[in-house]
DNA sequence: CGGGAATGAATGACCATTCATTCATCGCGA
DNA sequence: TCGCGATGAATGAATGGTCATTCATTCCCG
């Protein structure tokens, strides 16, 4: 089948053949992994073909699907990847730090370092993730709604503290938050020039917290 | 040929069959684009057949060829129409405002009562239009710079007058500002429920120039 | 040897695009 | 007013190329 739909994806795709080989199999996995992101972020999803994958990562066409279930499945597999690592080690980050304001740093570091890093990686999620609205919407409802929660929360507790307004929804608050740091992560990432993206964070932070008035 | 690439994506596609009869070749050139919007946020760009396009729009796949170059072509079409309306739209409503403050919120509203009015539209902007590294790289260096430029300067007016802080790059805050509306949009899209898009562009606003702290 | 892992050629859909044909309209001469 | 060829818009079946996916076979390690 060449079938294109996203419909199908499923959330169950790290493991696979969890068989007794799991290093071997894991090492395998990471190499087309890293070769799906190199794929993906130089010609796009659509554009890349599995077999392209295949030959970057130093395998044969058939051998990705012994390690993913399609070729949907490795966007998915990144797509999960990046954001669970990213989620865990936000929170871990974040553990020592009650402060709501140190928090929102830490988050925009956090946010921005990850990013700037690795631009492929940088590209594969802030483009390729953005395919379809299906996918989108899975995506939406689970992760980002995690991510932004952790926001939220950072920004309710620094209303309740009294070091931040409560005059504005902290939902509202951070969808602004992470739409900034959003932005910036694309503008880089499309930028020729190589600016060091996580030096932002903090004129960022400034920047929401402090306002453009004065 | 059945070629995805978006390299050949040509700038020059509005006129076609500049003859006589023109305003019937209009209609139904119009009659196509709405029903890409509505194919393609249905399904995602590359999930629309071209002869899905046509029968919503009550022509036969051919014919759409006659007035589009090629599928990408229609995505093209759409983008350069919407961008071209609002720089236009943005530009005549701020033509009698010179009030720095007045000039954002005045952005704001209209970026955001643009998307809000057609949820469509708003799909294939805020996602479809996102597909590839390619077309973004082309999207950005264009449209997108020409916009944030007409948010720099409002910005940049404000710091001259001594209204808007000084000591935060324009650039930097014409990114934020952009990316926090980009966000509130994409949000609402995706959103199940259906508040008012426009009414959060005063919210926004208020909390890009008064800062979150107090 | 045995068996799982890897291979890559072959398969089967899929779908953008083309183009021979049809259809509708119009100008013009009688 | 009618008839008739000319024009070009519209049609949609056919084409051709592309790939995701499969699976019979081979390889390699213990």
């Amino acid at each position: 089948m060449n079938d294109h739909s996203f419909i199908a994806m499923s959330a169950t795709s790290t493991r696979r053949l969890a068989a007794v080989k799991a290093p071997p199999a894991t090492d395998k996995r990471d190499a087309i992994l890293r070769a799906a992101v190199k794929v993906f972020a130089r010609h796009g999803y659509f554009q890349s073909q599995v077999a392209d994958v295949a030959r970057v990562a130093g395998v044969a066409a058939g051998t990705v699907y012994l390690y993913f279930r399609s070729k949907d499945d490795l966007l998915v597999s990144i797509f999960e990847r990046t954001m669970k690592d990213a989620i865990d080690e936000g929170r871990a980050a974040l553990a020592g730090v009650p402060d709501p304001e140190a928090r929102l740093r830490r988050i925009a570091r956090l946010h921005l370092e990850r990013l700037g890093r690795d631009r492929e990686l940088a590209v594969v999620v802030q483009v390729e993730l953005r395919q379809s609205i299906k996918f989108m919407e899975r995506f939406s409802s689970s992760y980002l709604q995690d991510y932004l929660t952790i926001i939220r929360r950072a920004i309710a507790d620094g209303q309740d503290a009294g070091t931040f307004r409560r005059d504005v929804n902290a939902n509202t608050a951070a969808k602004v938050f992470f739409g900034a740091l959003d932005e910036m992560a694309t503008n880089w990432m499309l930028s020729r020039r190589k600016y060091d993206l996580a030096a932002e964070a903090d004129v960022v932070v400034d920047l929401l917290i402090g306002g453009l008035g004065r």
